[in-house]
DNA sequence: ATCGTCAACTAGACTA
DNA sequence: TAGTCTAGTTGACGAT
């Protein structure tokens, strides 16, 4: 990128910037004043400006005056780029990226605002999208177990149960545990703890 | 006529 | 306290 600013009684501004086409700009005193693109002129000017202000500060290429601004391709794909490498931007870069632009600093900032909002506001719907479908996957599979419930409660299974080697009585399995000492498998009952192997 | 987009604004919170 | 941020709003403008 390279600013070169050439001749004393106008400001010119020769930019080239990679993968953009030059922006070249001439301010002539024609307009009746110097113009300072870093000094904010008063808002009512800056909206309803003269036409050849209009076609100068607008700088959108085309003789249609606009009361309000609408950035060309170039300055968006610019603005754009920079944004890709940085969310915010300090003074400096602002002044600069404000410079390259042809536009007041606090224009580029307002940009960089705008783009931050749209771009969380982009994440949160990309989110919301995200919660919705997980929320319906989640739905589905409940209702899934629950069936599963219904259905197994309907069969009343009963417990499941092992024969005592010793009374050949049935034993809840439930009951049954494993003896940290002797390694053997005891029953408990309510009031006593039996071995059965 | 209505709607969506976006530059620009305001108010209030935050911070160095 | 000045500068900067976010959230919300306004109004111009283009598309339909």
């Amino acid at each position: 990128m390279a600013i070169l600013p050439t001749g004393t009684s106008r400001l010119d501004l020769s930019i080239s910037v990679p993968g953009f086409n030059s922006f070249s700009s001439s301010l002539t005193p024609s307009v009746g004043r110097d113009l300072d693109m870093n000094k904010a002129p008063d808002e009512e000017e800056w909206m309803m400006g003269t036409m050849e202000e209009d076609e100068e500060i607008n700088n959108n290429g085309n003789n249609n005056p606009r009361k309000k601004l609408r950035l060309t391709k170039e300055q968006s794909h610019l603005l754009e780029q920079s944004f890709r490498q940085n969310h915010t931007l300090n003074p400096k870069q602002k002044e600069t990226l404000a410079e390259v632009l042809n536009l007041k600093p606090r224009q580029v900032e307002v940009w960089f605002q705008n783009r931050r909002a749209r771009s969380k506001l982009k994440q949160t719907e990309m989110e919301c999208e995200y919660l919705k479908r997980w929320f319906g996957l989640l739905t589905e599979q409940n209702k899934r177990l629950q069936k599963e419930v219904e259905e197994l409660r309907a069969m009343k299974v009963a417990p499941p149960t092992v024969i005592s080697p010793h009374s050949c009585e049935p034993l809840l399995a439930s009951n049954l545990t494993m003896c940290p000492r002797c390694e053997r498998v005891t029953t408990t009952t309510l009031d006593k703890t039996r071995i059965i192997v």
